[in-house]
DNA sequence: CAAGATATGTCAACATGACTGACATAAATT
DNA sequence: AATTTATGTCAGTCATGTTGACATATCTTG
């Protein structure tokens, strides 16, 4: 009933410690991606594709959470330019399964190393049991109703898809 | 010299945890502001001025690092509908300080209430020294060169805004 | 005091990446 | 054969970012 029901209790600290982490943290590829003509969107589904052959379009709206519309247009670019190929899949063949070429694995894992380099540098103070600690707040701060075959991936068995 | 040149050692993990969870933490807010018709950008003035009350415009734009013409447009209509309240500078009557009425204060406390049930679920098996860890990573995140008025507050000799 | 610098506001024009809703095709399922 | 599914594409819109130019009030400096 009050107007501002816990007033002393809010995560303002957290709140905006997020806000900045992940602003510098995207701000990494940000810039990197201009080079090529690229934006965020670009690196996402690159990303995705990269981690999880095979991905399916569908697969990737619902990681992506995003529209047909917004994705086909990245998609077309990254296809014509040849950072992906689709493959028609095996048993159903309406499906187009999707794979980063050498030229998007090698622009994925540029960015993912300046990505990678923040990371480290934040850790370097922080002992394995703390980094696991880590992991397991920012595994805790997601949604796990309705998860996408990623999160499945993710969440589901401790497997990996790659490494 | 080789193309990629730390094909083991990227830290694929963190990186994606941190897409999904900063993902689904501004999804929180996102789905309250649409029923007040504002977006994302509203959100981040709305904290930002509430937390660093009589933050300058200039400020802002430092700290959320856009233009003052993107900045112009959420600001006026969130002077418009009565979120937020100029006040002509003291020592400088050039300046706009800027605050949060009543009204956006509900607005910003309703917004962060959410994400607060967010992060005490995340927080809720992290006893109080793994929590410190998670702060320290987050602040080991974000860059400290040119950190602008905001970072020099929450870095700055310890003290907070307010609480 | 006059001149220049600064803080803010505003204009036009544009880019990106999201959205909706409709529709087309091919292939799978019933 | 009819329906559903997976994908692709069209047109139009919106939110939020950009640049560059310019106006005004006010502060600072020579």
């Amino acid at each position: 009933m009050s107007p501002t029901p816990r007033a002393g209790e809010l995560r303002w600290d957290i709140i905006e410690l997020l806000f900045f982490a992940y602003r510098d943290f995207v701000g990494d590829a940000d810039h990197e991606l201009e080079a090529f003509g690229f934006g965020r969107a670009h690196h996402r589904v690159m990303h995705f594709v990269h981690r999880y052959p095979g991905l399916k379009v569908a697969d990737l709206l619902d990681v992506l959470r995003i529209t047909k519309q917004s994705l086909g247009r990245v998609l077309k670019q990254l296809l014509d330019e040849g950072y992906i190929v689709q493959k028609t899949g095996n048993n159903d063949r309406r499906q187009r399964l999707l794979y980063a070429t050498a030229k998007g694995e090698a622009l994925v894992g540029k960015l993912a190393g300046l990505q990678t380099d923040r990371i480290n540098r934040a850790m370097q103070d922080i002992d394995p049991a703390g980094q696991e600690t880590v992991r397991q707040f920012l595994r805790a701060m997601i949604d796990r109703d309705d998860p996408d075959k990623v999160l499945e991936t993710i969440f589901g068995s401790g497997k990996k898809p790659r490494e």
